[in-house]
RNA sequence: GGGCGUAUAGCUCAGUUGGUUAGAGCGCUACGUUGACAUCGUAGAGGUCGUAGAUUCGAGUUCUACUACGCCCA
C-alpha cells in the first residue's frame, strides 16, 4: 500500500464496479422491505454545484445505509427540463453561435435545436453526480419531457380540468418582460430598492382646482382611468363624481370613492391604473373602469400610451413623463422612497403586472388534504420548524398560474374552435379523438413545476399501474432545500394525495444553505462558487462528501471553503494508514467476522475496551442517522476513529501483536473492529471504505461492502458492557498522558527510556493499573512502571491525577521551582473547587431538593478532590524540605 | 408590517430531558518525528456562553424583554 491515500486511482474503479454489478438496481420482487428516494431532478442544462453535492451526499448516505440494513433500496434519478431557464440558455447559445434567435428559427426548428442541445450537453450533471459516488439506479433515469412523463402531465391537466380545478381566465398576472411570459407568484422575488415618490397635480375638469396624486411609476399615468379617494375622507366629499383632465393624454377620468385609497397616506388621493397594478385592477373591477394597457409584452410603450411615447422603454418613458410634467408645472415634488419591488426570478428585471388570459389551478381544494397530511404526522419535516412556513403558505394559498408563453415544455392540451368559441381539453388532439371542427392548439406550455409536482409517481410509470408503483410508492424520504418548499415540496404533496391517494414521502429533510466563508450565497456572478469537480480532483470525492456533512449542522447555513475539505482528506488518509498498519501484520484473520461472547471474554482489557466503545459508537451513529442528524453521526465516527481507535487501540494493539500467544486473537479483534469502522463509514465515504475492505481482505472480489450489514445494536450479542472497565481504562489513559507530560516538561527524548512509579489514589485503581503496566510501558515509552501504594513523596518530578500520583525518578533531574509552580496551580484550582462544592453541599436547599443521585455524586466528587488536594499538599511539603 | 432562525475560544461550530470549574476542528505557541500516518505526534495558551431581567437549590441549557445579524412572506 502507498503511504498516503490516492483517491484518483481508486474512485474510477469502484464507480465502474458498482455500475457493472447493478448493486443499486431496485428489484420489486425481492421479498425485502422497500426503501426508495426520488432525486430532486437537477436542471438538465445545469452543472454540479456545492448544493447538489450536499443534497445528493445525504441521499446517498440514506440509500447506502438502508441497503446495508438489508432493505430493497431504489434511488430514482433524473433531470428536469427547466422551461424558461433552458429556453433562454439555448437561445443565447444559438444567438452567439449562429446569430439566430427563437423567432428566426420558428417553433418547430427551435424545439429541435433545444433537444439537440440537450443530447449534446444535457448529460453533464448526470456524469458529475456519478463522480460523486451516488448509488442511484441509473437504469431508471427519467427526464421530465420523456413521453411517459409527458403523458402523465396531460392526464393530470385533463383530470383537473374536468373536475373544474383548472380554468382559463383573464387575470392580472406577473409578466416577465425579459422572457416575455407569465410567471407564478412564487417566481417573483422581492427586492428593496431606492426609488422616488413623484407627486403630480391633476387639474379638475371644472377648473375648481387640482388633485395631488403620488406614484412611484410615473409612466403608468398614461394608463390611468380614475383617481380614487376614500369614501370617508371629508376633504374630498364634494369632489367624488367630478372628473380630472389627465395630463399628457387629453383624456378625462372620473374621481371615484373606494376603500383602497388610504386617507392617512400622502394626500389621500390615489391614481388608478387597472392595467398595470393588481390593486388598481381590483378597484377597476369594482367600478367598471376602463383597462388601458399602455405597454407591449417587452415593456416598451404602445400606441395607447400616446404617439410621442410609442416604442420607448418603460424606464425611458418614466423620465420623459416626469420631464413633461415638470414643464407643465404639474410636478409638485419628488421624494426619496425606499420600497420593495418584484423582480422576475429568471429574467432579473422588474416584473410588470399585466392583465392577460392564462391557465390557473385552483389550489384551495388541493391544499386542504396536504395541510392535514403534515398536521397529523403522515409527513414529517426535519427540522420540524419548516412546517410553520409550509402551513402559512398553504393556508393563504393563491391560484397557480401555470401557462407560460414559451416553447420549451409540455404544450397545453387545450384546443380552440374560433368559429364557435368552443374549447376542447383532452389527452389527444380533437382530430385524433374524432371531434369535428376547425381546431387550433393553445400556443403556450405549462410551468415546469407542473411536471415536477408529479415526479414521485410519474417517474415510476404512472398513470400505468406499474410494479414500481406497487412496491416503491410512496417513497420514504425527500431531501431538498427549503428554498423550494412552495415550488415543489408542497405541490408534490398535493399531487400525491390527489392522484395516488397517498402522500409521496414520509419524511422531508431540508438541507442547509451553503455560503462562502464570508457568509455570502454562492453565485456564479460573484464567482464564489467552487466547482465540486475541482474539489474532487484535489481532495477526493470522499473528502468532499465527509467534510461537507461534517460541517453541515442541521437546519443552519454552512460556511464553506475548499480548505475545509482538508479535514475529510486527512481523515481518509488516517483511515488509510490505520489499514496500512494492519496489512503490515499479515493477512486477514480467520473468522474475524464471527466474534462470539466467548471470544470477547477471553480478550485483553484494551480489546474489551475498544469493542465496548465500538458498540456504543455504532448505536449512537444508528440513532443519529435514524433521526437525520447526519452531521452528528459524522462527528461521532470521526472522534471514535481518530481519538479512540487510532490514538489508543492501534497503539495498545502493538503490544499484543508482538506477543505470539496473543497475536491471533489480537488480529481477529483488530479486523473485526476495523471492518466495522469501514462499514460504519461506508455511506459517508464510499470509495475509500470499499477499497480498503478489499485490500484488507474483508470483502471478496466481485462483492461490495455495501452488501454487508451495517453495524448496530447486534454487537450487544458479543460485547458485555462493564462500567468499571471503561472507567479504569480512562484512568489508565490519564496516567499515560501524565507520564508523557512529565517527559515533555523535562525534555526527555522519546528514545530515552525512563522509570515511572505510580501511587494509586485507591485500591481498586491500583489493582486495575497493575494489570495494565505492559501496555502502559509501551504507551509511555518507559523501561519500567511499578504501582506502589506505599511510595513516599520525595523530591522527584511528579504529576498528580485523579487516579493517583505518577513519579518519574531521574537522577539529579528536578526543577524544584517548576514543580512547585505546577503544584501550587493545582492546589489553587482544587481549593476553589472544594470551596464551591462545600458551599453547595452545605446548602440544605440543595441537599433537600436535588435528586439523590446528584447529591451523592457531588459528595463522592468532593471526597475525591479533597484526597487529591492532600496529595498535592504532601508533594509540596516534600519539595519544601 | 407579519413569521422563522441565529448569537458559546481568533475563525467555524458541538453542547441530550437544567446537575462536575463549558468541548471539538482549523488557526496559534513549544517540542518532537527510523516503523501506520508531517495529510503526523505530544504538550500548551485561548471563553464572565449577545445584553438585562425572571424561574430554580442549581441556567450555556427554561421563560420574558432588548440588541445585532440572516432568511421567508406581504
Amino acid at each position: 500500500m502507498s503511504k498516503a491515500y490516492e483517491p484518483g486511482e481508486v474512485e474510477g474503479k469502484w464507480r465502474a464496479a458498482w455500475s457493472d454489478s447493478g448493486v443499486f438496481r431496485g428489484t420489486p420482487a425481492s421479498g425485502k422491505p422497500p426503501f426508495s428516494i426520488v432525486i430532486p431532478p437537477p436542471n438538465v442544462t445545469g452543472i454540479l454545484t456545492m448544493g447538489h453535492v450536499l443534497n445528493n451526499t445525504l441521499q446517498d448516505i440514506l440509500i447506502r445505509r438502508k441497503k446495508m440494513d438489508g432493505l430493497e433500496v431504489c434511488w430514482f434519478p433524473g433531470t428536469d427540463h427547466a422551461g424558461i431557464a433552458t429556453e433562454s440558455k439555448v437561445e443565447r447559445y444559438l444567438r452567439e453561435s449562429e446569430g439566430k434567435g427563437r423567432d428566426d428559427l420558428g417553433r418547430e426548428e427551435f424545439i429541435r435545436r433545444v433537444w439537440q442541445w440537450k443530447e449534446d450537453y444535457g448529460g453533464t450533471i448526470v456524469r458529475q453526480l456519478k463522480q460523486l459516488g451516488t448509488g442511484c439506479d441509473w437504469s431508471r433515469e427519467r427526464f421530465t419531457l420523456d413521453s411517459g412523463l409527458s403523458h402523465a402531465v396531460r392526464k393530470v391537466f385533463v383530470e383537473l380540468y374536468n373536475k373544474g380545478l383548472i380554468y382559463r381566465g383573464k387575470r392580472m398576472i406577473n409578466w416577465c418582460p425579459a422572457s416575455k411570459t407569465a410567471l407564478s407568484d412564487e417566481e417573483v422575488v422581492y427586492r428593496e430598492v431606492h426609488g422616488y415618490f413623484y407627486h403630480f397635480s391633476y387639474p379638475l375638469s371644472d377648473g375648481s382646482g387640482a388633485l395631488e396624486v403620488a406614484t412611484t411609476r410615473p409612466e403608468t399615468m398614461l394608463g390611468d382611468s380614475a383617481v380614487a379617494v376614500n369614501p370617508d375622507d371629508q376633504r374630498y366629499k364634494g369632489i367624488v363624481g367630478k372628473t380630472v383632465d389627465l395630463p399628457l393624454t387629453g383624456r378625462r377620468i372620473p374621481v371615484i370613492a373606494d376603500e383602497h385609497a388610504d386617507p392617512e397616506f400622502g394626500t389621500g388621493c390615489v391614481k388608478i391604473t387597472p392595467a398595470h397594478d393588481p390593486n388598481d385592477f381590483a378597484v377597476g373591477m369594482r367600478h367598471g373602469l376602463e383597462v388601458i394597457n399602455v405597454m407591449n409584452p417587452d415593456a416598451t410603450m404602445n400606441q395607447a400610451a400616446g404617439e410621442e411615447f410609442v416604442g420607448m422603454d418603460r424606464f425611458e418613458c418614466r423620465e420623459k413623463v416626469v420631464e413633461m410634467m415638470r414643464k407643465l408645472k404639474l410636478l409638485v415634488k419628488v421624494c426619496d422612497h425606499k420600497h420593495s419591488i418584484g423582480y422576475s426570478e429568471r429574467g432579473d428585471v422588474p416584473i410588470e403586472p399585466r392583465v392577460s388570459e392564462q391557465w390557473f389551478v385552483k389550489m384551495r381544494e388541493l391544499a386542504d388534504p396536504a395541510i392535514a397530511a403534515v398536521r397529523d404526522g403522515r409527513i414529517r419535516f426535519h427540522p420540524e420548524r419548516w412546517t410553520k412556513t409550509y402551513f402559512h403558505w398553504m393556508e393563504n394559498i393563491k391560484d397557480w398560474c401555470i401557462s407560460r408563453q414559451i416553447w420549451w415544455g409540455h404544450r397545453i392540451p387545450a384546443w380552440y374552435n374560433d368559429a364557435d368559441g368552443e374549447t376542447y381539453v383532452g389527452m389527444e388532439s380533437p382530430e385524433d379523438s374524432g371531434v369535428e371542427g376547425n381546431w387550433r392548439q393553445d400556443e403556450d406550455v405549462l410551468d415546469t413545476w407542473f411536471s415536477s409536482w408529479l415526479w414521485p409517481f410519474s417517474i415510476m410509470g404512472w398513470p400505468d399501474d406499474t410494479e414500481d408503483i406497487g412496491f416503491f410508492y410512496p417513497t420514504d424520504v425527500l431531501v431538498t432545500g427549503p428554498d423550494i418548499i412552495f415550488f415543489w415540496v408542497a405541490r408534490m404533496i398535493m399531487a400525491g394525495l390527489e392522484f395516488m391517494g397517498e402522500a409521496p414521502f414520509k419524511d422531508v429533510y431540508f438541507t442547509s444553505i451553503i455560503r462562502d466563508d464570508k457568509g455570502r450565497k454562492l453565485s456564479k456572478s460573484l464567482g464564489n462558487s467552487p466547482d465540486p469537480l475541482d474539489v474532487i480532483g484535489k481532495y477526493g470525492a470522499d473528502a468532499l462528501r465527509f467534510s461537507i456533512i461534517y460541517i453541515a449542522p442541521m437546519g443552519m447555513d454552512i460556511f464553506y471553503s475548499n480548505e475545509k475539505c482538508e479535514l475529510g482528506r486527512n481523515f481518509a488518509n488516517k483511515l488509510w494508514n490505520a489499514s496500512r498498519f494492519r496489512t503490515l501484520h499479515g493477512p486477514v484473520a480467520d473468522g474475524f467476522e464471527d466474534l462470539t461472547r466467548e471470544n470477547f471474554h477471553s480478550c485483553a482489557t484494551d480489546e474489551k475496551w475498544i469493542l465496548s466503545r465500538l458498540l456504543l459508537t455504532a448505536e449512537s451513529v444508528s440513532r443519529a442517522l435514524d433521526e437525520f442528524r447526519f452531521h452528528e453521526a459524522a462527528h461521532t465516527l470521526y472522534d471514535f476513529v481518530w481519538n479512540e481507535f487510532c490514538d489508543w487501540h492501534v497503539e495498545t494493539a502493538k503490544v499484543v501483536l508482538s506477543d505470539e500467544s496473543s497475536r491471533d486473537r489480537a488480529l481477529k479483534i483488530f479486523d473485526y473492529t476495523l471492518f466495522a469502522i469501514l462499514k460504519l463509514l461506508h455511506p459517508f465515504m464510499p470509495y475509500v471504505t470499499e477499497e480498503l475492505s478489499h485490500q484488507l481482505g474483508y470483502v471478496t472480489d466481485g462483492n461490495s461492502i455495501v452488501r454487508h450489514h451495517y453495524p448496530g445494536a447486534e454487537i450487544r450479542d458479543i460485547v458485555t458492557l462493564d462500567e468499571s472497565l471503561l472507567k479504569g481504562t480512562n484512568a489508565k489513559f490519564a496516567i499515560v498522558r501524565a507520564g508523557r507530560n512529565i517527559r515533555a516538561s523535562y525534555n526527555i527524548p522519546p528514545s530515552k527510556g525512563v522509570k515511572f512509579i505510580f501511587k494509586p489514589a485507591d485500591e481498586q485503581t491500583g489493582a486495575f493499573i497493575e494489570t495494565q503496566t505492559d501496555s502502559m510501558k509501551v504507551l509511555m515509552r518507559a523501561d519500567s512502571l511499578v504501582a506502589d501504594s506505599k511510595f513516599a513523596d520525595t523530591r522527584i518530578p511528579s504529576s498528580v491525577t485523579d487516579a493517583g500520583t505518577l513519579y518519574m525518578p531521574l537522577d539529579g533531574l528536578i526543577d524544584i521551582e517548576a514543580e512547585k509552580r505546577k503544584l501550587l496551580g493545582q492546589q489553587k484550582d482544587l481549593e476553589a473547587w472544594i470551596k464551591a462544592s462545600r458551599a453547595k453541599l452545605s446548602n440544605p436547599n440543595f441537599t433537600g431538593k436535588a435528586p439523590e443521585k446528584v447529591v451523592s455524586e457531588a459528595r463522592a466528587k468532593l471526597a475525591d478532590m479533597e484526597e487529591k488536594l492532600s496529595r498535592v499538599k504532601g508533594m509540596l511539603t516534600s519539595l519544601e524540605q
